[in-house]
RNA sequence: CGGGACGUAGCGCAGCUUGGUAGCGCACCUGAUUUGGGAUCAGGUGGUCGCAGGUUCAAAUCCUGUCGUCCCGACCA
């Protein structure tokens, strides 16, 4: 490719649209330009880069014994009135209807149209397991798409849907694909983690997130000091000390606590420390009303509460509704005397003595409070959020948190949508039986994104070889007439490379040095060869290396040679 | 969906308070000089000031509505 013709128009400044890394040098590159919030198109370089993470999807897809499909962006609603979801997914379900007033939508994920094709055209036990996967534009109508390509309405996933003939096939799926994550991530190029998920409202009994780590990333994680423990920051868990608190129980007495409605408030009041303290947090789950109970100085993971409640909708509970169940305004809330409410108490509070907690009584809390003495404990639960420096739920050592862009997910879907879909086949014994399903996602333009996050400097992208648009750019400094060497020693190089399949740009565009060099660095190329008046002379050319900055000199006969060397070099990082 | 902000040339912005018919930098075009890290000088192209109403002799500027975009939060199979 020759720059003078590559649609690559490249910015000085920065968008005032794009706020994170990934997005401003996506637009400063010319990779990339918005068409409407959430949507862009991906010019030439970006979807060079598209294309590769792709094809090395498709190789370890393939690998894995699944085969690529191509399913419609368009779905009848039928099918999603089948599964359920037409009424569950809300607003995000990007609805449409043809001339005829008939409902549709754009798929944002493709069980549903999968799962029927499958459950019409599978009737046998012979015929499992079956492993498709299709990567194509997906539309979410988020309700604030952000971060350029990290959260769109319009993208582009690949989603491999496993079938299987029960919950052991399902297993080996499961394994194969968390393998082939584990590959595909590390080809990119990627500093990656897979962590234990949630499973959110998809149902299953078991998920992992690949996560890249980076601090613009989304999501949260705790992981291990020392094992291999890692989950999402939604489902991390921590070691649980068991020691019985040895305080002799005092007696229980109310206290005035005028106007100390928050822990923080309570805890300079009375001088206690927040780990002695129990806080109780209303929440409407659904229609119900629920009480949360956990230390003071913690936090309720509301991920894990409503999992244990199973409930759809969990939302802070309002003090109107508050003072309707409990007489009691919101601030001084206690799990002491309470009745006929449900009450999960996170494991912890069993192990306190002597606690503060609210006396459901303006301006009075309760001391000297003793779990199961004082109040009786029906439902505990694991319900908090873990922190960075808490112990390890396997081997005890220090837990760590870490930022995260979640590029992939495998879930193990179960018999979900094959029930409802009615995906059954015939076993050995002629008894009909449910496929058991996975499903497992891959954000394309995601990975591109968080490539960026994760290797750029203050010039622009450093490409992993893997995926870099181009290997290599040729620069020749001067573009003079009256030094037209340079430019013929360019050319013969970019030649030769290009007969040896180098993937490499010749940047013959009539500007000065500093333009050349500044977009080479902005665009990423990881090789680039300077061809000026100073090394020629001596039969030499520039080699620098875009991520290390490395350069060396090298005899112009022996450049190809030189550059197929580099490329060769393993790119693998990653754990 | 709640809160906040913005919309003026391809990009980044000023002008708006105090109404008088639009400006700066970059980019782009022409010429000259320049050429190892986003050149200099001279000349030039390009804008119904998001859109629609209203007030006014007169609106980028004031008022109302509307659309779009971004940020924070909520949300995220």
């Amino acid at each position: 490719m020759r720059a003078s013709q590559m649609f690559a128009p490249t910015l000085r400044e920065i968008p005032a649209e794009a706020e994170i890394v990934s997005h401003q040098l996506l637009m400063r590159s010319g990779m990339l330009r918005k068409v409407a919030s959430g949507v862009y198109t991906y010019m030439p370089l970006a979807w060079r880069t598209m294309k590769k993470i792709m094809d090395i999807i498709r190789e370890e897809m393939d690998k894995a014994g699944c085969q690529e499909l191509m399913l419609p962006v368009v779905h009848p609603a039928e099918l999603w009135q089948q599964s359920g979801r037409w009424q569950v997914y809300g607003d995000e379900l990007w609805r449409l209807h043809d001339r005829h007033g008939r409902d549709f939508c754009l798929g944002p994920t493709h069980e549903e149209v999968i799962t029927d094709l499958v459950a019409r055209e599978i009737k046998s036990y012979k015929q499992l397991p079956l492993r498709l996967y299709q990567i194509q534009n997906k539309y979410r109508d988020e309700r604030r798409p952000r971060f350029g390509l990290m959260r769109g309405r319009e993208f582009i996933m690949k989603d491999m849907y496993s079938f299987d003939r029960d919950q052991e096939g399902l297993e080996e799926s499961y394994r194969l694909m968390y393998q082939a994550y584990t590959n595909i991530f590390t080809r990119c190029g990627l500093d990656f983690r897979p962590v234990v998920a949630d499973n959110g409202a998809i149902g299953g009994d078991a998920s992992h997130e690949f996560m890249v780590l980076a601090e613009s990333g989304e999501a949260g994680i705790i992981y291990c000091s020392s094992c291999s423990y890692a989950a999402s920051s939604e489902v991390a868990e921590a070691y649980l000390d068991r020691t019985p608190c040895n305080e002799i129980p005092g007696e229980m007495k109310e206290v005035e606590t005028p106007h100390c409605k928050t822990i923080e408030d309570l805890t300079r009041f009375l001088n206690v420390s927040p780990e002695k303290t129990i806080k109780t947090l209303c929440y409407q789950a659904d229609d119900q009303f629920v009480l949360a109970v956990i230390r003071g100085d913690r936090t309720v993971n509301e991920i894990k509460l409503k999992n244990r409640l199973g409930c759809l909708e969990l939302t802070m509970a309002s003090d109107e509704v508050i003072k309707k169940y409990l007489d009691s305004p919101a601030g001084y809330v206690g799990p002491v005397g309470v009745k006929n409410i449900r009450m999960i108490v996170d494991r912890e509070v069993p192990f306190l003595a002597n606690a503060v907690c609210g006396a459901n009584k303006e301006h009075y809390h309760l001391i000297n409070v003793n779990p199961d003495r004082d109040f009786s404990i029906e439902e505990t639960a694991d319900i908090r959020l873990v922190e960075e420096g808490e112990i390890c739920p396997e081997c005890r050592a220090k837990l760590l948190s870490a930022r995260g862009i979640e590029v992939g997910q495998i879930f193990k879907l179960g018999t979900k949508y094959s029930e409802s879909m009615g995906a059954k086949y015939l076993d050995e014994n002629g008894k009909e039986q449910l496929m058991v399903m996975g499903c497992y996602g891959i954000g394309v333009g995601r990975t591109m994104a968080a490539a960026i996050e994760q290797n750029y400097d203050a010039d622009g992208i450093i490409w992993p070889m893997a995926i870099a648009p181009y290997h290599v750019v040729v620069v020749p400094v001067s573009d003079r007439d009256r030094e037209p060497e340079q430019m013929q020693a360019a050319t013969k190089i970019y030649q030769d490379l290009l007969a040896q399949k180098v993937e490499v740009v010749l940047d013959d565009r009539k500007e000065r040095p500093g333009v050349k060099f500044k977009d080479a660095d902005l665009i990423g190329y990881p090789l680039r060869i300077t061809v000026g008046s100073k090394t020629l002379a001596e039969g030499k050319v520039e080699v620098k290396m875009r991520a290390t900055g490395d350069v060396h000199y090298v005899e112009l006969d022996r450049v190809v040679a030189f550059v197929k060397e580099k490329l060769n070099l393993p790119e693998e990082r990653g754990f």
